[in-house]
DNA sequence: TGTACATCAGTGAACGCGCGTTCACTGATGTAC
DNA sequence: TGTACATCAGTGAACGCGCGTTCACTGATGTAC
């Protein structure tokens, strides 16, 4: 749907036919993310997508084996606009207190424009389809790694076991996951729950991190 | 299935005729929670859920208006359940190490004890059924309010606004229903990984209680 | 206690419907010469 | 450049199936006298 024939050639010289498969795979991908705002994976029907994009039914079977199959890729792709996102603010170093904004804000900044990618994870994550929940902890698990490699470079870490910063790591995960879920909750056209909702979520991220602070003190 | 006559009329002398209505309603929520092991409750089907017992599709709709509404019952039977053993454990007061290994055994036993219940709740709580969601969303809250007066009443708390008090024990609402999820996700018959996961979950509720204990000190 | 009537949990048949999957097909695109 | 053949994304018809819901019913239980 976004994308476009010339687009899709400009970036690497596709035939006609390849790229024209490529556009019909991404209708189906954002057809369902559509579909998916009020119902989950479980219940998407094959008929009811295929008809929202006009294609026959069989074609389905062009792109995907079935409807876990896409499932996955929704998944691959939810992560692949988290990690851009994560990627372009891990740039701008900081402060702890300017960090910690800066997470929220990010958070609030990838609900508000990805808003049915992360829907449709947290709907998902502990969903009905064994793969799909599978691929989103899988990615989690890396996301988890990442942060974990990142804590363990700071200061505030020297003396830390590797098994305490993972254990971090795995809080502020849950934590920034927790935080999206609140985001995605509030009612998308009322700015004030946003921001009460970011109030709490900074507090709560200043208190993890006096505990980080004060953990090698006893 | 698990009541039986004589159990109900012991606790209220009910007609033979609504006791047994009482009883088909029970088999069907409890073959409910069964099929939803791998499975969302959007998905579920009247029939599948009516065969699974051996009454007649029809027989269904003298118990529940439909499967949300079924859904919600459900959401209050695993609550029921969940605060019989909040209170249990409410009654033995401890110090503050004692509180959390306590508080990490609870969550455990939990699991272990009413698994197709709490799997139903994480797996629905943001699923596709919004009358569901709403009702687990309602008792969390009911719970973190509770969890906010307990803390509150704690010397630890001297000196806190309420809503510093209310964003913690949103905070610990949170954490606890990711120790569970974590609990859930470990294979039910490797005693190792669940105390892998207890000792995780113990490191973190102390760093987060280490935050706690310094949130007045800048 | 016995009788006549009311209630209502559960039945069973019927309904129309949309589902996922298969298959031989078509016709535009791609390739070899 | 033009021609002949190969590929393959998408078609459209067909299939058997299980679904949710309705309805008049039955027969055990409950109630009034």
């Amino acid at each position: 749907m976004s994308h476009t024939l010339g687009a899709d050639q400009a970036h690497k010289p596709l035939g006609a036919r390849q790229a024209q498969k490529l556009r019909t795979r991404q209708a189906l991908l954002d057809a369902g993310l559509r579909l998916l705002e009020h119902q989950s994976l479980s219940s998407l029907g094959l008929r009811e997508l295929t008809r929202e994009i006009g294609v026959a039914p069989a074609g389905f079977y062009r792109h995907f084996r079935d409807m876990s199959d896409l499932g996955v890729a929704l998944v691959e792709e939810s992560f692949g606009s988290l990690r851009e996102m994560v990627r372009a603010i891990r740039g701008e170093r900081a402060k702890s207190e300017e960090v910690i904004d800066g997470t929220v804000e990010m958070i609030a900044r990838y609900v508000r424009e990805q808003r049915p990618h992360f829907r449709f994870i947290a709907r998902e994550r502990y969903g009905g389809v064994r793969q799909v929940r599978e691929a989103i902890a899988g990615e989690l698990g890396l996301f988890a790694e990442e942060l974990a490699s990142d804590l363990g470079a700071q200061p505030e870490s020297a003396g830390w076991s590797p098994q305490d910063v993972r254990m971090l790591a795995d809080l502020y995960v849950d934590h920034m996951v927790m935080i999206a879920t609140a985001f995605l909750d509030a009612s998308p056209e009322h700015p004030e729950s946003e921001r009460e909702i970011a109030n709490i979520a900074r507090r709560q991220m200043r208190l993890i991190r006096l505990g980080r602070l004060h953990w090698l003190d006893g």
